[in-house]
DNA sequence: GTACAATAATTGGTACACAAACTATTGTTG
DNA sequence: CAACAATAGTTTGTGTACCAATTATTGTAC
């Protein structure tokens, strides 16, 4: 049985330092970050489309786990910087195909170098990054489960 | 030696799973919230006046790790719906002290059911969620020993 | 084959989140 | 004590983030 005379306090919730962690890594991020134009939520968009291009906004939401709505106007913002172009696709004028620009292409070897800047910043283990990432992974899942 | 071929594979990184867990345990949070008039960071606000009050703007700033222009309008907020008051301190006119009202005090033993509902509907283990805690608390560290 | 449901994005509204500029007050120094 | 630096909040601007409503297109039924 677990202590519960204090479940309000701000310390013990998980949820708090889930959000300071968050906020915390992206500041890490940041500097790294804008030399390219970025944001992080704009990275992560990057690296999906590094991984696989093209990929619709439905398919993005999917990935990334956003709204279509939040990223409608990321994608513009995308577009203006000239990484990605946005189009219709011909088949089925309702899904908007991101592809990526030369320019999109080729910052992925400019950004190789952040994860490793990031970690090193960081100055955490690999193994201690590798064991929050599998607790935050079965978090994803137990949070993605529970309201539905 | 760690495989780094794919250092920019998504759902490598660390960032990524953070990003999305934060988001989705809010997610949890949101329709416990809802209720009480509450979005997150103002539960997270409610958390630290009821630990301790009165607070300043500076004071919350820290504890949250939160910027002060991020705070005055959600304070603001918290005022308009009645849980808090922002007075200017009468020894030092610069700094504005928070006090809870009494609905805001109130309020606490609505919330005290928040945190084991949201274990509950996780479905996780105390003790997973307390090495998560354990992880998340070395991160944050470490990222807030890393800009400075 | 036209009404109707389903789907994919966009838009509008509210609320963070951060940086930079600004205001007001207090402290400090010559 | 007058000039100036430091401090505490607020404001402004940009960019998420989510929800609900809307638009445009496609699929389905009758």
């Amino acid at each position: 049985m677990t202590d519960m005379t204090d479940a309000l306090s701000l310390e013990r919730q998980v949820c708090f330092a889930l959000a300071v962690a968050s906020r915390s890594v992206i500041g890490v991020y940041r500097p790294l970050l804008q030399p390219m134009g970025l944001t992080h939520p704009q990275y992560l968009v990057m690296l999906a489309l590094w991984e696989q291009a093209p990929l619709s906004v439905k398919e993005l939401s999917k990935l990334l786990q956003l709204d279509p709505g939040t990223l409608s106007p990321l994608l513009k913002r995308l577009e203006a910087i000239g990484y990605i172009r946005r189009r219709r696709d011909s088949q089925d004028e309702r899904v908007l195909v991101v592809t990526l620009t030369a320019e999109g292409r080729e910052l992925r070897s400019e950004a190789e170098r952040i994860p490793s800047s990031v970690v090193e910043r960081l100055g955490m283990d690999l193994e201690e990054l590798q064991e929050l990432h599998r607790s935050l992974t079965r978090v994803i899942a137990a949070a993605n489960g529970a309201h539905r």
